[in-house]
DNA sequence: CGAATATACGGAGCAGCGTTCCGCTTGGCA
DNA sequence: TGCCAAGCGGAACGCTGCTCCGTATATTCG
């Protein structure tokens, strides 16, 4: 069930259009965000709209190839920061931190994501895949060490935070996500 | 400056108009969400698409006279929570929960309205200018009363109900954004 | 009551979008 | 070199928001 390495090979030409296809839409997304127009990404990448959703037949399927490296690092970078943390609970404060910032970043993103649930199925399951687990894994630390005690899942929390980020996706001076974020993650704890 | 009720009187057909168009988007709010396609709304409404975009130019102000009174309500129960709840804290719990109920029943409401805040800014004002100062009110009762003491503003708190709301606007079994709420305002306190 | 006029109406028309479909091109292999 | 499957491009379709202007009508005035 891997995908892709092997089976029939993919010809040259195929391989080249996916890679440009891939950068003009890594392009395109910084500038314009995910919901740019097709024909857009195809004209920026130099190929007709065939070709582009011959390879992704579906938008999220072109979103998910681009950002999953993102997301696989965000996920990776969980239990580093649980070991160098002080403690189980300011690892969980830099965790969230860093996926914020990295949903903040891409314009319309989560919304995206949020808005056609069933198209963007296949990103919020990359979501969920990836980044549960590792939320998962902090949490019950930060409970092993006390830090939390009301009980909340791991889910419940993700998409609080997910939810939040995608509300302040456009830039609006005089509102910080971060901050509520903050209270939200306050609310999960009892003080010290 | 007050709106429209001297002036120059309007034909009976356009008040006519008006009213049917008004009806007959609530309706397909109801069934099809905001985003509606707007020949669905006037053919609903037995009119044209010029007599739409005549009484409403934009979107956001054929939404906003839809569901202006019901952000009155909620505005106007305020006070009233706060004298009948137990203490300022559970009136901001009520409140907050008949915001939501609010929010969560109409189809991507919050999220048109954080989509697209250009357009929907008079969606938006209508929300600031008539929560905000409720909020405010319940809220420096809670601090006045000792139960909330983090320094949070009536416009964060706001935002963040409404992202989280809208978040929530699609039903999905096992995700409850009261739950992610009430973390939330115990963020803000201190436990008592 | 009938004509005049501002007001309002309707829907054809335009531009932009996602998506499909199929005739043509090209890479890889014998 | 010649063949053919794999891949490509973009015309075409249906749906959208929005505008524009010839037509219809409510209202008013003689």
């Amino acid at each position: 069930m891997g995908a892709g390495e092997s089976a029939t090979a993919k010809r040259a030409d195929a391989r080249r259009n996916e890679k440009a296809l891939l950068d003009a839409a890594a392009a395109v997304f910084v500038t314009d965000g995910v919901d740019a127009p097709v024909r857009r990404i195809a004209a920026e990448a130099g190929v007709g709209m065939g070709t582009i959703y011959r390879h992704f037949p579906t938008r999220a399927d072109l979103v998910v190839a681009v950002y999953r490296h993102q997301v696989d690092a965000c996920a990776e970078a969980g239990p580093a920061l649980l070991a160098s943390a002080e403690s189980p609970f300011a690892a969980l404060r830099d965790w969230v931190d860093l996926f914020v910032n990295f949903l903040v970043t891409k314009h319309g993103l989560a919304a995206a994501s949020r808005n056609d649930p069933e198209g963007f199925g296949a990103l919020h399951g990359l979501f969920l895949d990836r980044l549960l687990p590792v939320l998962d894994e902090i949490l019950a630390a930060a409970r092993g060490a006390g830090e939390i005690t009301v009980d909340v899942t791991p889910l419940q929390l993700l998409r609080a935070i997910g939810d939040i980020a995608a509300g302040a996706e456009r830039t609006d001076p005089g509102y910080d996500p971060k901050i509520t974020i903050g209270l939200l993650l306050d609310g999960c704890r009892y003080p010290g």
